[in-house]
DNA sequence: GGCTCAATGTTGACAGCGTCAACATTGCTC
DNA sequence: GAGCAATGTTGACGCTGTCAACATTGAGCC
């Protein structure tokens, strides 16, 4: 029975009790679970059936639901900074800035649940320093966008007020606060871009 | 015993069996629970510990959880309301509109728990009209205000817009996003007024 | 005043969860 | 091949939200 193929465990190293490479495929689950059904559906439990596996295996490899979590999370964050990747083939400074805010907004239209669990507060960021320094990675990329528009020069505050108007709106959008208004028909995407606008013509009157 | 004082239990028609008013009781347990240990430590059977019921009580008065959470989402509401009751007195529009946004955050500060519980993901919001009606009521008061100033028309997008801008503020506030540039160290107040001064400096150079 | 009924509170159960300890099985290393 | 560390399983504990069955009470009606 278990001399060829043995369907559902084809890695290395795999046996009937030994699973070869469990960390991924509990992730795998677990993203799998996260888009489909939301953070809350994320269970321990029911990762393990999903991957066939007992009620505590995952145990082995996760601390807690938590850990699990925060590894799902950093995940997002590199996916983000993926899509960050291409922006420097931008040469003009202000569609380079509104393309990150795109691109911000973007992400968590298209990724609401990992946006959540990214942004939200279903995780405690403070204990899991390693999330903290990718989130910061994705802001490095957002200060220094900002400062090839030539404005003053920390621009700390700036880059963080920047930040906050497109987390802001991806929050509304997410929040289908949009939707409550139907008398002007407002697409994510004109939100976005209008705010950055806005936005631009304020650093540039009053920087 | 309890003809006299009968001590936790001092309102119209209280029994030993009987509560008196306990739907009340229950939601002010609710809320010292949410302010001082955060939403997830909220739970029916807890609250009724509190306040010496049975665990099974509350749910004569709520049918859930969530409607119990809804309720408490909708008292925050209320006091938000509550503290932009008195900007009207302020004359100049755009100190009114940064006097707006500085109430916005700093709600979230002083009631950080509240505030995620109003504006996070942990209640389905949907699910509960009249709590997407108090919110709407939130941002027509916003928009009212911005309409003051003098900017285009409809102003449903720039109002959007500035809310986006004050809800990433507190966001940011909240999740600590501050204290990781110590380099630079900005008060979330300075922060706020920032970024209102940003955003009304672009609305009158691109409106 | 006593009867009835709806409102309100209690008890006990159920399934689900995260987590841990004790045990079983396997692969790697000397 | 023996021994050990890694990995997976089983079974338990306490916790949770929720429901059904039952107990107690207050209010309205005769």
């Amino acid at each position: 029975m278990t001399t060829l193929g043995s369907p559902p465990r084809a890695r290395r190293g795999a046996t009937e009790y030994h699973h070869g490479d469990l960390r991924q495929a509990l992730l795998d689950a677990a993203q799998d679970l996260l888009i489909s059904a939301g953070i809350e559906a994320v269970g321990m439990r029911e990762i393990a059936r999903r991957v066939g596996v007992s009620h505590a295996a995952p145990y082995r490899h996760y601390a807690s639901r938590e850990a699990l979590l925060a590894d799902l999370a950093a995940s997002g964050y590199r996916e983000l900074d993926r899509r960050f990747a291409h922006l420097p083939t931008i040469a003009e400074p202000e569609a380079r800035f509104i393309a990150m805010a795109v691109i911000y907004v973007e992400f968590a239209r298209e990724q609401p649940q990992v946006w959540r669990l990214m942004f939200g507060d279903s995780l405690d960021k403070s204990e899991y320093p390693h999330l903290l320094q990718v989130s910061q990675a994705v802001f490095g990329t957002l200060q220094q966008n900002l400062l090839t528009l030539g404005v003053a020069a920390p621009a700390t505050t700036e880059a963080l007020a920047a930040w906050a108007m497109a987390h802001g709106v991806a929050r509304l959008v997410l929040d289908h606060r949009l939707d409550a208004h139907p008398d002007l028909a407002i697409e994510p995407r004109a939100l976005v871009e209008a705010a950055a606008g806005i936005f631009l013509a304020g650093l540039r009157a009053s920087g």
